[in-house]
DNA sequence: CGGAAGGTGTCCGAAAACGGCGAGTCACCG
DNA sequence: CGGTGACTCGCCGTTTTCGGACACCTTCCG
């Protein structure tokens, strides 16, 4: 079993800063890919980053040209390396979040449910909390059973504004669809 | 406080292994300088190195020279970059073994006192069994008050054998000098 | 002189605590 | 009846905490 350490940290050799509609946000990569991508001040922010201010690197900047489609509502995919560390259990769970498809949500069990463990729904909430790559692993997409929000590290609003974000370009690309169809 | 940690093992960018009179010896370097030499099957032996076998890599051919020197009795110091991975008490307890000279010998405690610790003479004794780079950082010369050997990773017939080479180099050494008296 | 106890930093295993949950129960209200 | 909300309880990976055990030596007390 391996176990989760600071090593993100260390192991980073680029960061940079970009804006966005809801603030802020940290990126970081590794030799491997993109580690990290943070709202300030949210929860597990990691406290320092030792890794030099590169606002040039090639992958900090493509992640961060492909963040601002996003917001700008161009777009609800990411083609980027990730290099998600973590442990066995939470890289599994991310991975299946990067299933979930932009402009629809899925349940803490669902997810503990395809991962052939039904019960640990508790265990996957932990997991989602500790997201590294903020949005581009869409960690906002797992709500309650009941469809109650229930948390998010970046604050319940950026979580509302993201789910919005993503119901609205879903419901534009739906109509563009059906106009197509007309046609 | 800073803990150690299994780091020592990721880090690694290179291993090899050399034949000694005492048995196989495993070397391992990081970035930074040579970070481990275990006897196969001794305490606290890494169980796996996550770094590619290169029987090449300059550093380590180095140390491989100078050991065969040790053990052929042609030379008592070494000089090779050293990247020893452990708590800031441990390194400290490190880098005072390696100003024990070759042919002599000192306890825990004085080297408890010469950190400015006096009663953290166990507490030296738990740091020097941990001591990643066997022979080079010479661990075989500390022994108990009394005399008695006390302990070894690589089991008390190694610390005995390294400390009769010493010994028996440090007396040639003297004698050589008496025969220059001499002539 | 012999034996016991106390101090030290670190590792290791076990045990407890802690969550971005969910299902079940029960009271309460239209 | 249905629907809603508050509450309890089991669940499980991870983190934190805690108690021993050590490559010892000095001191204190019989």
């Amino acid at each position: 079993m391996t176990y989760a350490t600071d090593s993100i940290l260390t192991r980073c050799t680029a960061q940079s800063r970009i804006d966005s509609p809801l603030g802020p946000l940290l990126l970081a990569r590794t030799e491997d890919g993109l580690a990290g991508a943070w709202f300030e001040a949210q929860k597990h922010h990691p406290a320092a980053i030792d890794a030099p201010l590169r606002d040039g690197d090639p992958l900090l900047v493509e992640a961060g040209r492909q963040l601002r489609g996003y917001f700008a509502g161009e777009r609800d995919t990411f083609d980027v390396a990730l290099d998600l560390q973590g442990t066995d259990f939470q890289r599994s769970v991310w991975a299946e979040l990067l299933r979930i498809a932009s402009g629809t949500t899925c349940s803490y069990g669902d997810i503990a449910r395809r991962l052939g463990a039904p019960s640990a729904s508790r265990a996957v909430g932990a997991a989602v909390g500790r997201n590294p790559v903020s949005v581009i692993v869409p960690c906002h997409r797992v709500v309650g059973t009941s469809g109650a929000l229930t948390g998010y590290a970046g604050g319940l609003d950026r979580k509302t504004a993201l789910l919005r974000i993503e119901a609205t370009r879903a419901a534009r690309a739906g109509s563009d669809a059906r106009q197509l169809e007309l046609h």
